[in-house]
RNA sequence: UCAGCAGACUGUCUUAUCGCCCAGAUUUCAUUUUUGGGAGGAAAGUCCGGACACCAUAGCACAGUAUAGCGGGUAACUCCCGUCAUUCGCAUAUGCGGAUAGGACCAGUGCAACAGAAAGAAUGUACAGGUUAUGCUGUAGUGAAACCAGGUAAACUCUAUACGGUGCAACGUCAUGUAAACCAGCGUCUGAGGGUUGUGCGCCCAAUGUUGGAGGGUAGGCGGAUGGAUGUUUUUGGUAACAAAAGCACUAGAUAAAUGAUAAGGAUCCACUUUGGUGGAGACAGAAUCCGGCUUACAGGUCUGUUUUUUUU
């Protein structure tokens, strides 16, 4: 199973980002909240682009966030064949953790599974 | 031997699997394979000082701000070192450790508790001297200080020294589409109005013609950007901070932002214990143009100094 996340796989662009927020839906499934939105015809031949955020207004301190956004990678990396069989179109997603404590990663896994599923379900 | 305080150093290690960022090598149509490197003592707060970059809206004068024993170090500093004075604590013959907004009040202005008649455009009371008498002189009394006297400048002020502003989202450069709104030189006219750091001077902008160049804003790529006031060892000079010379080393460069996750094991500490083990804990905190400081946070461990308690001599 791939469970590379490389650069080219990295959703990076402020343009796109700003973008997705704005013209993407979002589901929640607590502790996080996926924003999606299926590219345009343009962009159809690059790859799903996913991209990691946390809230600086619920962790103060930067060492907390790059703790919850790299545990975010590491669910992502392990869910990702969920989404990469999207009907073969590719995705921008944003995965946001809402909650208020430093998560585990175990409980994090299972909530990105759940919202990729559910993805999945709108998608069909 | 126990505990406290101060300072310095350190601040979990190994293996496997799955991954991330950078650089090199290899190979290919894409790419693959492989080697090496990958957070801190504070990376933090952004409080000082620089390097670097741009801007006459940048200059000059006044104003303003900062610093303040003396000597030295430094690229520079509100930093560091030495030393003097004052002062606090411990000792008390010498000493040890800490703190100091420690220049100037015979340039001027102001302020001053209590006591005292009076802290100054004042001259009381008592006594004595002197005088025709008053003015005058001395003494007493209050107080730190009572006349051509002092104290106070984290009071104005004066003196000396320094200080333009904005910050790498600076700035340079490449290139796609849009559009003629751009820039530079020269000529002519108006010099009204606007801009600037508080004020004045100065400076800049603004109209039009012409010549030349390609330019501007937006998003993106590249440079700036990581080899440097670099680290380290030795020698020399110096009380020291530090400097010089020689040798060796290359030590993160991301950009919605890499340095991680999982498993097993070993040290360390804590609790329980059937002495076999079992369970748990690891602080403060994440580079963002780069350096020198300061300040603040910090579990545990090591070392040094100092004080106290207990035991033995």
């Amino acid at each position: 199973m791939n469970q590379r996340y490389g650069k080219e796989e990295k959703l990076k662009q402020k343009k796109q980002i700003e973008t997705l927020f704005t013209d993407g839906n979002s589901l929640g499934q607590y502790p996080i909240r996926l924003f999606y939105l299926r590219v345009t015809s343009e962009n159809i031949h690059q790859p799903t682009r996913t991209g990691v955020s946390v809230s600086k207004r619920n962790f103060k301190n930067a060492v907390d966030r790059n703790k919850i956004k790299r545990l975010l990678r590491e669910a992502y990396k392990k869910n990702k064949y969920l989404v990469n069989d999207l009907n073969s179109h590719p995705y921008w997603l944003m995965i946001v953790y809402v909650g208020k404590e430093i998560p585990e990663l175990k409980p994090l896994d299972v909530a990105v599974m759940k919202a990729f599923k559910k993805l999945k379900k709108i998608k069909k």
